[in-house]
RNA sequence: GCGGGAGUGGUGUAACGGCAGCCACGCCAGACUUAGGAUCUGGUGCCUUCGGGCGUGGGGGUUCGAGUCCCCCCUCCCGCACCA
């Protein structure tokens, strides 16, 4: 048992892979889409990546517009659209082949002279309809797709009739629409919308335009924006309006009229939570004798799982559609039949066998982290406020920084959203959001390799050889892709860490670049992390005999300056998470000191200590180790994070770049605080630029201290 | 089709609108070594007549100045997809 989030698009399982089918059960739902308006508008309020808020919105799937009836024979068949102000171009109708109304609509025969394509081959309307709903059941989400999007559907046999003017519209059904969205039925306006035109096309239905296409529009469907036309009945005419005022009008005109509504509709479905296994929370419910359901009480939670000898669920082909799920609880008899007293006297109840999705945890753990030893509340509401609670007006509150993969953008990340707008309309968290920032962390992908069969070969067995690549002597194509078994491109971290240690693994996997981005993994290249870390640990401790190497000497004035330009830039590398600059400039100081205090000259202490700081959240085992070796009893952690001097940031000299009409013709050395006259009277001084100028008119000159003289010529 | 994101050396990447390529991998050379898949030093965008010229997917624009801002196009990646 799966819900809608865990489906995907090949109609299979998002964990494990396995076939999906559907089956009609009676089952424990979640009602989200209460929550729909609020999941949506509050996005806007979240510091989020725009696409995973576009992901959200769009399978949240809001759409407003109207509802329209239409009445064939006795009956009224609804129908939602967008576009009500389309409704004079619609020329026919379809039904969903599941519509609840169709056996009833459904004519007993043909008419005279009915179009052989409407009625599928079948000798009546009833078999027609019949056989095409057969047809449309057996066709699962993967075949809709491999086979394309032709339009095949059938006549029902009878007519609507279009409310605004009359005209009497034949009905269809049609698997194109969708019995779960909307009302399941649809007014066809072929004019207008690409697949009712694709419909019309195949059916030799009429196409009443009612937006004026460009004149130079020679397609099918025109979909954009223009004038209203052939809009007008004896009352109302939208002709010559715009969209939103045609919308307004005949929205307005069908309420008047008692035909119809404005309406909003979603994609988003009700959350479907029970699950037949073992591992999950138990539902807290009890059916009674009637096989009603019952809320255990507060007092005789929480219900707990029994102890079985079994814990898997039931198995079944993977092409076994027709067998009932049977949650493995089921079979624990002597812990489902329950005797209890619910207020009226004791009687025997049957325990839910379902439990909750791996979800129910998910949703609310971040709220435990805050008070995870209260065992009399879920979190204690005042830790809740100071951790979690709005700011200032208007604020969502939450966890102020989440990261985590995309692959939870319309799972968790909804979910928990959901959850906690509940918890908190229940005013058990001031918060109304969960994560108030949000990073996704881009994936590590590998190259991978496939011999001339397009087999995959194991990429840690690949050579490369001025440029191409070889397996076995053999030439193999390079991909690029997820880490993973199929593509024979595994690296595991348990590898990486036995070879090269864990400070290295998360050093190389925080510089190959920011965090947001996917970047191949590249195991050759992890060496430069690895020597990093050793080059630190030489400039720290001497190698032969693990004595300390820093001492109480001063530093010069230049290892200052890149030791705080290296504090400074570390700080911006870690609060900004691009981790990748961070190392890039540990990297620096760390070559600058390897440089200078060669392996016989002492270290200064003053230096070495802030570089051990710097390293310890990256690097933090072998931090931990020198902190400890320069002498220190307690973790690195306790002590202040170093804070950069701004008068090392400061040169006291600055090269600046001097420009001829934009270009850099040279470079002049002046001290850092000289200003534009004093700038372009250096940049003059030189001799090349001198020689540029010499003879030519100096239309303008910008001077930007610290940065550059440009000089225009005229 | 709709929506989102990205195109910079051989590779991963870096650059408040101000000297394109920090840092690393790889490669080349040298030093030290019995040895090197260790370490250290130097070099490494392309072209060049050695003056310089050209370079951030392509084309235009704004600006003294554009990888960065604006418009059009191309390519790639991700998500959704008959949603009325």
């Amino acid at each position: 048992m799966l819900s809608n989030e865990e489906v995907t698009a090949d109609g299979r399982s998002e964990r494990g892979n396995f076939p999906v089918f559907r089956r009609p059960l009676t089952q424990w739902m979640m009602r989200i889409t209460a929550y729909a308006d609020r999941l949506i508008d509050d996005l806007d309020r979240l510091d989020w990546t725009e696409s995973l808020k576009q992901m959200q919105r769009n399978w949240i799937g809001r759409s407003t517009g109207a509802r329209i009836g239409f009445s064939v024979g006795d009956e009224t068949v609804e129908v939602f659209t967008t576009r009500p102000d389309t409704l004079f171009g619609a020329t026919y109708m379809v039904l969903a082949p599941e519509h609840p109304l169709v056996d009833a609509l459904t004519a007993d025969a043909w008419p005279d002279g009915t179009d052989p394509r409407w009625t599928g081959g079948a000798a009546t309307p009833a078999e027609a309809v019949s056989a095409y709903q057969r047809q449309a059941s057996r066709r699962s989400e993967l075949d809709r797709q491999t086979e394309g999007r032709d339009k095949t559907g059938v006549w029902l046999g009878v007519t609507a009739v279009n409310p605004v003017n009359g005209r009497e519209l034949p009905v269809f059904i049609a698997d194109y629409v969708l019995t779960g969205y909307g009302t399941g039925a649809i007014m066809a306006v072929p004019g207008e919308d690409t697949r009712d035109w694709e419909f019309s096309e195949v059916f030799d239905l009429p196409v009443v335009r009612t937006v004026q296409p460009p004149a130079d529009f020679d397609g099918g469907a025109y979909t954009g924006a223009g004038p209203m036309i052939n809009s007008s009945n004896e009352e109302i005419s939208l002709d010559g309006l715009d969209k939103a005022t045609a919308i307004a009008t005949i929205t307005e005109w069908l309420i008047e009229h008692g035909h119809g509504e404005a309406t909003t509709t979603y994609k988003l479905r009700d959350w479907l939570f029970s699950r037949q296994r073992y591992w999950g929370e138990p539902f807290p419910i009890v059916y009674d004798e009637n096989g009603l359901p019952v809320a255990v009480p507060e007092s005789m939670l929480p219900v707990l799982l029994p102890e079985v000898d079994d814990y898997s669920p039931k198995t079944f082909d993977d092409d076994d559609a027709d067998s009932a799920p049977e949650p493995p609880l089921s079979r624990a008899t002597e812990w489902t039949t329950v005797e209890l007293d619910l207020g009226d006297g004791p009687k025997k109840y049957r325990r839910e066998t379902n439990t909750m999705p791996n979800w129910a945890g998910s949703c609310w753990y971040y709220l435990r982290y805050l008070d995870p030893s209260d065992d009399e509340q879920m979190v204690d509401p005042e830790l809740e406020r100071y951790w979690l609670g709005p700011r200032e007006d208007g604020d969502v509150g939450g966890v102020d920084l989440y990261v985590g993969g995309v692959e939870h953008a319309v799972l968790h990340l909804l979910y928990a959203r959901f959850w906690h707008k509940v918890l908190h309309d229940l005013g058990y968290v001031s918060s109304e959001e969960p994560f108030r920032r949000l990073v996704n962390q881009g994936y590590i992908s590998a190259f991978a390799y496939t011999d001339e069969r397009g087999f995959y070969v194991p990429a840690a067995e690949v050579v490369e050889k001025d440029g191409r690549f070889f397996f076995e002597g053999n030439p193999v194509n390079r991909e690029y892709g997820k880490i993973g078994k199929s593509l024979k491109n595994m690296v595991t971290p348990d590898e990486m860490i036995g070879a090269y240690g864990a400070d290295t693994f998360r050093v190389y996997e925080m510089s190959t670049g920011p965090l947001e981005q996917s970047r191949p993994w590249e195991t050759k290249a992890v060496v430069g992390s690895q020597r990093l870390l050793q080059r630190i640990w030489r400039v720290v401790i001497d190698e032969q005999t693990g004595a300390v190497r820093a001492t109480d000497v001063e530093p010069d004035e230049d290892t200052l300056r890149v030791l705080h330009r290296t504090i400074a830039g570390v700080r911006d590398g870690v609060t900004t998470l691009r981790f990748n600059i961070a190392i890039a400039r540990i990297t620096e100081l760390t070559n600058h000191l390897t440089s200078v205090y060669g392996a016989e000259t002492p270290v200064p202490r003053s230096v070495a200590e802030p570089l051990v700081l710097l390293v310890a959240p990256l690097a933090p085992h072998i931090a931990e180790e020198m902190w400890a070796r320069l002498g220190h009893d307690e973790s690195s952690a306790w002590h202040p994070f170093p804070v950069a001097d701004e008068r090392w940031l400061v040169d006291d000299t600055v090269e600046v770049a001097v420009q001829v009409n934009g270009k850099v013709r040279a470079q002049v050395s002046v001290p850092a605080d000289a200003d534009t006259a004093a700038l372009e009277a250096a940049a003059r001084a030189d001799e090349r630029i001198a020689g540029y100028l010499d003879g030519a008119t100096v239309r303008r000159v910008v001077a930007v201290p610290g940065r550059l003289v440009n000089f225009v010529l005229g």
